[in-house]
DNA sequence: ATAAACTGTGGAGCTTACTCTATAGTCAAG
DNA sequence: CTTGACTATAGAGTAAGCTCCACAGTTTAT
């Protein structure tokens, strides 16, 4: 597919995706013959992935990392699982983190609730 | 306490505080007789939660209003439990996409231990 | 066959969130 | 009473992550 339809498909600009292309956090995309980038389904899922970890605090770097961790097998096993078990804490401790943000508001929310209860 | 103390609490250089400060994520704290900054024990907890807020993904912008938000009652009740109720919402959202990313790490982890135990 | 929509490239510009520099006043120790 | 650590201010500089612009070729619909 073309970069208008993956465009619609992730809600990303084209400015966007060509960053990332030259980022290197997508593959380069097949060319058609007047030179038109030709996406596959995979780059769209990609591109998806990005958009959430981005949304969790992830940096461009990391997930570039982390993808090419997921995806290939250049590493030495142990090397690999090293890595992967660092970013399984590092997201542990993000969960822990909102959660007591959640708390927070939770309380928040509850105390305002018992004061419209006195009103009442 | 002055400026140092704090930094060495919060791991911040003076100059990230000093912005917080110009950007209204921390109340100007009060002076000393020859102009220096006097922080509470408060202040240093607020920095601590923006900095966690920050690691979580959210922008300084997004800070600033949610403890806005949770330390004042300038809002109408009503008002300030949709924004709250929103912020909830939204941490649930990213609470759901981390453990999609985990998913995937635990997967690929799972997944070099057979190969490992195919080995052996 | 011409307008409208889409695609390409290179490069400049922008926002966020710091980070650093220059210059100068303050304070504690020896 | 000077040296070194600490504080102040204003403003410039930086890195990440886009976002926009100018200009040009392509494709589609009328």
């Amino acid at each position: 597919m073309k970069t208008k339809q993956v465009t619609q498909l992730t809600g990303l600009t084209k400015d966007t995706i060509r960053f990332y292309e030259k980022e290197q956090l997508i593959p380069p995309p097949s060319r058609d013959v007047n030179g038109y980038r030709i996406y596959s389904e995979k780059t769209v899922e990609q591109l998806n992935m990005i958009t959430m970890a981005k949304n969790l605090g992830f940096t461009l770097k990391e997930i570039k990392d982390l993808t090419q961790l997921l995806g290939k097998n250049n590493l030495t096993q142990q090397a690999m699982a090293t890595k992967l078990i660092e970013k399984s804490k590092e997201i542990d401790a993000k969960v822990t983190e909102l959660m007591n943000i959640k708390t927070l508001i939770d309380h928040a929310l509850k105390g305002m609730c018992e004061y419209k209860d006195k009103l009442s």
